[in-house]
DNA sequence: TGTAAACTACCGAACGGTAGGTAGTTTGTC
DNA sequence: GACAAACTACCTACCGTTCGGTAGTTTACA
């Protein structure tokens, strides 16, 4: 129905994960799209409205793929940490993208106030997923974790962050597989390793 | 002597670290310093050639803190690795200031050619300092690592990149403490504690 | 059922503002 | 007098946004 505004948020987001925000216009989008820039305006009235659409969208998705891996008796907590791992790992093919909350964190300083609030919400519901992951696999006795469930998830998740801005200068594609495997060592389902205390 | 083009210097590095490089303005600089915006193109005739001086500044400055350190023969390596994170507890008391490679790293894209060529050297020189702490500090006996002084030194680099930019939105200004204190735990200087392989 | 009102999707043209950058001129100091 | 440093004035390009208007479809009601 939408066909419209749904290829525009495709369009915006898929500009937002390669080169920022501030640098995506309304130009861009509408000349990939094939409509002319006012049409955007009359689905999404500014830009930072169009901004907030995206950000929900991809939370809204996130979050439904979330609950449905979580509420599986049949997955464990390891294999939840994989699947939080797997977008990331998609993304270490294309070379040149960045996860949507890394990039529009990259830039808060020049974001609109209510994209600010969304990006905070995301973020830290990310944070608190992956946090829950690592809790929930150290109380079943399925993970041994070389530090307590927040710190750890706070160091996984940043360097995850870290590792795809940084790969786009480095252009060291192996760099975030790399740390991803990097992170599988710091969180061991092997319960024959010895805990550091 | 070139006391303006030190004080254009030392604003634009400043606009960088809060804002970004796209946001930073030769009007915005040229506020600050008190002179107008053409007598900044006199001293740095692009925005171009003022970013790539402020980076090489940067650059030189810190490599030569480097080079003291390393050479300074009563220093140990978790010294070494101690002054590598010391700026970045700096930055933890200044909630809205990222370091400048992570700042640049995160608009790659937007970024004139001869910029990205000159932050893609940046940061590789960034981690083959930590690489080298890291190795330096296995081989002598000093360091005990959970993995391989290459993929941590990667881990420790991205994830300190990652915090400062996860930071700005989130507003946790202990995150990046307690982060670095994870850091510590992932390079041990005692040796009592058991390796992990 | 006919028809007028309302709505949806889109368009061309233009606005105010800001960006980086240029040309030419004045000022201050060896 | 030479020259660097700073100035005023101006340019082009592009940004998000607004305006006024055009089709085509849906809705409301006599």
């Amino acid at each position: 129905m939408n066909a419209t505004a749904d290829r525009i948020l495709d369009v915006g987001q898929e500009l937002i994960q390669t080169g920022g925000f501030s640098a995506m216009s309304f130009q861009d989008i509408a000349s990939e799209v094939g409509i002319r820039k006012p049409s955007i305006i009359h689905h999404f009235p500014t830009k930072a409205e169009l901004g907030v659409a995206i950000i929900r969208r991809y939370r809204d998705t996130f979050a439904s793929q979330l609950q449905q891996i979580s509420k599986d008796p049949a997955k464990s907590s390891w294999d939840a940490l994989e699947f939080y791992f797997s977008p990331f790992l998609f993304l270490a093919s294309t070379p040149d993208k960045v996860c949507l909350c890394g990039a529009l964190a990259g830039e808060i300083p020049a974001l609109p106030e209510v994209m600010r609030v969304e990006v905070k919400q995301f973020i830290e519901a990310h944070q608190r997923w992956l946090e829950e992951i690592l809790r929930e696999g150290v109380e079943l006795g399925e993970l041994v974790l070389i530090d307590s469930p927040k710190s750890l998830s706070r160091v996984i998740f940043n360097s995850l962050q870290g590792s795809l801005l940084v790969r786009r200068s480095t252009e060291d594609v192996s760099q975030l597989k790399d740390l991803i495997n990097a992170m599988r060592k710091l969180v061991k389902s092997d319960s024959s390793i010895q805990q550091i205390r």
